[in-house]
DNA sequence: TATTAATCGAGACGGTACGTCATGTCTTTTA
DNA sequence: TAAAAGACATGACGTACCGTCTCGATTAATA
C-alpha cells in the first residue's frame, strides 16, 4: 500500500521568487530602446543587453516582446492618462480628450501604444491580449463615464451612433492622425466633441 | 509638319528592359502571402520563392518589402476604391465612405493597408513614403471632393472642423475599428456622415 | 608540499562549453565534402548542411573554412603521417619520405594539404596559418630528425644545401609532382633521398 | 534557279571579327587585378569592369577565368623564361634554373602560374589545362635540353633518377619554396643543380 | 542548518531571414 | 554578327535574432 501517507500532492515552492530588479531593468530596457532607436531596434537581445540580464529571464516571464511594451503601456498610462470615472462632467469628458491627444503626440507611451497597434496588424497574438488587457478595460472605463455624463444631462449626443460607435468617432480620428503622422492638437479633440456631443454645453 | 528638328541624337540605353511578369508575379506574391499565411510570412525570400523570382530581382526594383505593398495599394485602390471626384453630391460622398468601410473590412487590398499602416509605425521610410504616394493624393482628391460638395450645398457640415480634420473625423474612426478588430458595418459610415455632415440633405 | 598557495580564486566561465560532437562533425564534413565532391563544393553552408549543424556554430568558432581543413590536416597528419624523431636512423629518414609520397598519393588529408597550399595563394591569412600551425612546425621537426641522423653518421649530405634547402629538395619534388597531378611513388622517395643524401649508407 | 552560280559552299564569314582590342583589356585586366588586389578580387566582373568589356565578351571567348589567365601565362613566359633549347650547355642550364627562380620570387607572372598551380587543386579543369598548354610542352623542352646537355657531356647525372624526376627534383623545391611563401633565391638554384647534376663541371 | 528547488547571468546551439555579391545565360540595342 | 549593357535565376556569403538549451552560482523557503 504505497503513497498512502499524507505528504499530499502540493509543496508550494522554495526558491528564489522573481528578481523585481530585473522586472524593471527590462521594461525600462524596452521603452528606453522604443523611444531612442525605434521598434527596429526592439529585439530581445537588445532589451536582454541593455538590461544586463539574460535571454532566457526574458522569455521566462513574458511570451513575446509585445508583452513587454504591453506591460510598460498598462502602468504607464493607468498613471499618465486616468479615465476620470468619479467626475461625470462635460468638463471631465473634454479633459480626457484633450488627454488623450496629448498622451498620443508627447508621451513616450503613447509611441508604445502605437507600436502594439501596428504589432497587432502582424501577429494576430498580439492583437489578442491588447484587445484584453488594454483597449476592452479602457472602453469600458470610458463607456461608463460617457453614460453617466450623459445621463447627468452634460450633453446631447447624436442619435444615429451608439455608444461604442460614438468613443470610435471621438477617439478614432485622434489615434488615426497619430498613426498617419499628422499633429494631434487638443484643439482637434474639442472640435470632435463639439460636433459629437452636442454644442459645448459646459 | 511638327517637330522638324532632328531626334535629339539620344542613346538612352540598350540591354534589356524590365521584365513586367516578374513585377506582377512579385505583387501579386506578396499580395497572396499576406492574406494566406499573415504579415510574418512576408518575407522577402517568401515572396521570391512564391514569385519564382530571383531575390535579387526584388531587391533591384523594390527598396523594402513595404514598396511592394505599396505599389499593389497603389493599384488595387485606383481600381477598388476610386475617389468620385466627377460626382459632388452627397450620394457619391456617403457612398465613397461605405465602400471604404467594405474596402477595410473585406478587401485582400485593405488588409495590405492596414499592414503598410503598422509597419510605417516601426519604420520612418515606409511611412513617409506611404504618405507621399497614397495618403497625401488621396486625401487631396477627398478633399476636392468635399469641397465641391459642399459647394453645391449639399452638406452643411459642422463649423468646427477644417477640411483636414473633417475628413480624419470621417475616415479615423472607419479604419480605426479595422485596425483594433472590430468589425466595420457600412452602417459606422452611414452614422458618421449623419453625425458630422448633417443630416441626410439629398 | 606543492601548491600550499589558494587556488587563484578564478571563475572561468558558466554556461554550455563547446559541443565536441558538433566540433567532430564540421570538421568530418569538410573532409567528406572535398574528397567526395572537391573544393568546389567545399562551402561553409554545405559544410553546415552535411554536418547538421547552424552555419553561425561555424563561423563562431572558424574564422574561414580553410581553418576547418587546417584543423583535420593538423589532426590527421599527427596521426598519419609522424616524424620518427626518436629514431634518427637512414631507415627512417627514408621511410618517412616514403610515408609522405604514400600520404600525398593517396590518402584524403594528403587531399587536405594540397587544397590548403592552393587556398594559400589565395588568401594571405590562410598562408600565414598554414605556415604557422603546420608547415613550421612540421619543418622544424624534420629538421631535428636530419640533424641528429646526420650527427650519427646516417648520411653524408650534400655540402651545398643548407638543412632548410635540403629538406626543400626531398619534399618539394613529391608536393609538386603530386599538384601537378603527376604520380607519386614511393620509388621516387627513395630516390631522392640516393641522390641527396648519400647513397644509402645504412 | 538559285544558287547556280559558284560562290560555292562556304560562307566564310560576315559581320565583325574578334576584337583584338578587347582580348587585350581582358588579358591585361586580368592581370592587373591579381597583382593588385589578389586573388580573391579576380572575378569575371571585376575584370569585365576593368576592362570596359561586356561580361558576355568574356564568357564567348574564354571558357573560364582560368583559361584567361593561361593565355597570359602562356604569352608571358615564352617571353620571359624561355628555354635555351639552343645552347645544351651546363651555363644554359644553370641559367635557366637561376631563370627560374627569379620569375617565380619577382615576376608577375610567376603569381599568375602559382595561382594557377592553386587553381588547378580546385578544378579539375583548369588542371588538364594547365597540363596541356604550359607545364607539358614546357617540360618537354626542358627534357630536350636536359639530355642534349647530357650527350654533350656537360653533367654526369645522378642515376637513381630518369629525366621527368630529375626535372622535378631540380624544379620542384624552387616551386614548393614559392607556394610556401619562401624566398626563392638564384643559390637555391644553383645548389640544387650542383648536388643533382654533378659538381659544377662548368 | 542543511537540503532543495527555482532564479539568474552567460552563452552555445539549430534555425531562418537578411541584404550583397558573383555566377553563367539571356535579351535588347547599337555599330 | 560582335560588342556593350544589363536583367535574370541561382546560390553562397557573413551577420543578426529567434527561441531553446545547458551550465554554475546564488538565494530563499522547507525540513
Amino acid at each position: 500500500m504505497p503513497d498512502a501517507s499524507p505528504p499530499p500532492a502540493r509543496r508550494p515552492r522554495s526558491g528564489p521568487r522573481r528578481d523585481e530588479a530585473a522586472r524593471l531593468a527590462v521594461l525600462h530596457a524596452a521603452d528606453d530602446l522604443l523611444v531612442e532607436l525605434g521598434f527596429g531596434a526592439l529585439t530581445v537581445e537588445a532589451i536582454a543587453r541593455r538590461a544586463g540580464v539574460a535571454k532566457q529571464t526574458i522569455y521566462r516571464w513574458w511570451p513575446s516582446k509585445g508583452e513587454i511594451l504591453l506591460d510598460t503601456l498598462v502602468e504607464d498610462s493607468a498613471k499618465r492618462l486616468p479615465v476620470p470615472v468619479d467626475t461625470p462632467t462635460a468638463d471631465a469628458v473634454r479633459g480626457y480628450l484633450r488627454a488623450l491627444a496629448r498622451f498620443l503626440a508627447d508621451d513616450p507611451a503613447g509611441k508604445v501604444l502605437l507600436a502594439l497597434l501596428a504589432e497587432a496588424q502582424h501577429d494576430p497574438g498580439t492583437a489578442e491580449r491588447l484587445r484584453t488587457r488594454y483597449l476592452a478595460p479602457r472602453r469600458e472605463a470610458e463607456r461608463a463615464l460617457l453614460a453617466r455624463a450623459i445621463e447627468a444631462g452634460a450633453f446631447a449626443p447624436a442619435p444615429a451612433l451608439g455608444p461604442d460607435a460614438l468613443l470610435d468617432a471621438l477617439t478614432g480620428p485622434l489615434v488615426y492622425r497619430a498613426l498617419t503622422g499628422a499633429s494631434v492638437p487638443e484643439d482637434v479633440a474639442d472640435a470632435l466633441a463639439d460636433a459629437l456631443l452636442g454644442p459645448a454645453a459646459r
